[in-house]
DNA sequence: TCCATACATTTCGATGTCGAACTATTTGAT
DNA sequence: ATCAAATAGTTCGACATCGAAATGTATGGA
């Protein structure tokens, strides 16, 4: 196996600071890398749709739980690990660009209902097949088995780190 | 093993897009969501010791890089991953909390140096101690197998995803 | 030597997020 | 029935980032 740049960083450290056992920033600033190095190619993937990783995240969001009773802005930003406030703009901005719709909740009018339009369901709806395909290329490196793996043991550090989503 | 937040995420793209293979995501929005979780925690960590992560990712990376040639802005800027518009920021940040210091180049005038300052270093020195002991709490989960099996992982998708960081 | 080019950093304007304050609506206790 | 507290969303100001343009410095070829 070869050598990244976390190794060296954890080879500095060890030179520097050899009291300190920095084995724990061998995996959490992997983590972090990785996540950004995903997060990058993401950006420029959506950038070729036109659309900004944050503005496909909303619409998958509400693609994915259509079954579900519609969703209102709070339900979105905590879906989507945002705050309120930063949804209100989101929101504004999608609806400008026709691709949600936002409307009074009649049986509670403290809330908003969002949904998608026409356009936004068929903009999501293709987007969403070629953007697994990138995905699935990003981890061609790893074989099957490993993919699995890989997720299992995220799922573990998720679990016992409170991700807590309620349904 | 328990379900996650993920596990429902892929059940709804099953039940709504059972054409489309969203496997990937099963690691890839795992991903993205501990590198969040860990992040919000070492933000939460760093606020107690009156730190931005920002201020300790540059303090670190100074402190750990005191065996080589002292770090430019733009260096600096391209082991934290951030542009160099914002690393001018960082270090304006830094220098007037007395925790860093720049000074020109006097072989190259173009390029600054930055170092620690006296209290930066005492600074880091003290808080690194503590940021790996509460990075160790995160991993508790897992065991030190299943830590080492992540990291390898991660690795191993780092390669394959062109995180060339020269030395 | 001169000057076009490359390089390092900073400035600028735009963007997206956050937390706190604010507005509007609903709920529940009296 | 009333009103204080809870809830949902928006507005506001502050902040950190980005990419592009601007500034200052060095290099190398004519």
């Amino acid at each position: 196996m070869d050598r990244d740049a976390v190794d060296m960083i954890l080879e500095q450290w060890n030179t520097e600071r050899p009291d300190v056992d920095v084995s724990s920033m061998g995996v959490l600033g992997r983590l972090n890398r990785a996540s950004r190095l995903a997060s990058l190619d993401v950006q420029k993937f959506m950038n070729q749709f036109g659309l900004e990783p944050w503005e496909f995240d909303v619409l998958a969001t509400l693609r994915r739980s259509a079954a579900e009773a519609p969703l209102t802005p709070g339900r979105l930003a905590s879906l989507t690990m945002i705050g309120s406030a930063a949804m209100t703009n989101r929101v504004d901005r999608l609806v400008s660009r026709g691709l949600v719709h936002r409307e009074t909740n009649p049986e509670n009018r403290r809330q908003l209902l969002i949904s998608l339009t026409p356009e936004g369901l068929a903009l999501v709806d293709d987007v969403v097949e070629h953007h697994v395909e990138n995905q699935q290329k990003m981890l061609e490196g790893l074989s099957k088995t490993e993919r699995t793996q890989l997720a299992n043991l995220l799922r573990k550090f998720l679990l016992t780190n409170d991700d807590g989503e309620p349904s």
